[in-house]
DNA sequence: ATGGCCTCGGTTCGAGGA
């Protein structure tokens, strides 16, 4: 038994299509035989999700789907309990949040609203989204110490997060609102695990499918893994794993992966 | 350039994403 042997990798990916993405999932997962891994933007309904092939590669799933938009899952090698679909504080039409407990750790999945533009109702209800949120994790913290919140937080928390800041002047994810929101998570005492670590300039986590974002490395970084201070003291590694995003037709979206000891 | 791409639902285009 090596110290590898002893690592617990938990991982985030927006699939945009459990349907049409779920050969690259298992083809990741076969690469990459993380702990956890949770989906955002599943859009199937529950009973198309593909609980068969899942469980054949060795995970178990519990997933909160929806037609054609949103949907999220959880899937883990190790038993979950516990499983909450929906922040219990917000009544919400979308299927956007799937928590459990696994190992003793509260896995909490999101995929946050993407707002759309400053000025549009979906932008209010993203900055709803956001403060219910908070004010649940801030009671789940509590009893749950070890919490880490992993996700599409559709946020670009800082600059050095954006290919182009500005570019990006005036849209959503970038702005001060959403900003502030993400340093009220963090002020949970949670910490972004990929800052944690020394990391290159310009990595990110969406490219846009238009322009040939990707080749241009025209991103962003608003898929993020947080983890309250007992699982940041653990962490050793946060990786964005670029690999799948130069597969054949693609998710917009990388995989990011902390490790913990 | 109110663009460009991708997915879905449902038909050959609009909505939504980011």
């Amino acid at each position: 038994m090596n110290s590898v042997d002893n690592n617990f990798k938990l991982a985030t990916w927006n699939v945009n299509s459990l349907k049409v993405r779920l050969p690259q999932v298992l083809k990741w997962l076969e690469e990459n035989p993380v702990d956890v891994l949770c989906l955002q933007e599943l859009k199937m309904v529950d009973e198309k999700f593909p609980l068969a092939e899942i469980e054949a590669a060795g995970y178990h799933a519990v997933f909160s789907g929806q037609k054609t938009y949103n949907g999220v899952a959880i899937l883990s090698r190790h038993a979950m309990s516990d499983v909450q679909k929906n922040n219990p504080l917000f009544a919400d039409d979308h299927q956007r949040v799937i928590a459990a407990t696994i190992e003793g750790m509260r896995i909490v999945c999101v995929y946050i609203p993407n707002g759309q533009s400053l000025d549009s109702d979906k932008f209010s209800y993203k900055m709803r989204w956001l403060q219910a949120l908070h004010d649940w994790l801030k009671v789940e913290a509590q009893t749950h110490p070890q919490l880490a919140l992993l996700g599409d937080y559709n946020i670009a928390p800082e600059d050095r997060d954006v290919h182009d800041p500005a570019a990006w002047v005036g849209m959503t994810h970038v702005s001060e609102p959403e900003r502030n929101a993400f340093r009220d998570l963090l002020a949970l005492n949670m910490k972004d695990a990929f800052r944690m670590f020394d990391q290159a300039e310009k990595l990110f986590s969406w490219w846009d499918y238009r322009q040939m974002g990707f080749r241009r490395n025209a991103g962003l970084r608003i898929d993020h893994i947080l983890l309250t201070q007992a699982l940041a003291d653990r962490c050793t590694e946060c990786v964005i794993d670029k690999v799948p995003r130069k597969w054949e037709q693609p998710s917009d979206h990388a995989p990011v992966i902390a490790t913990l000891r």
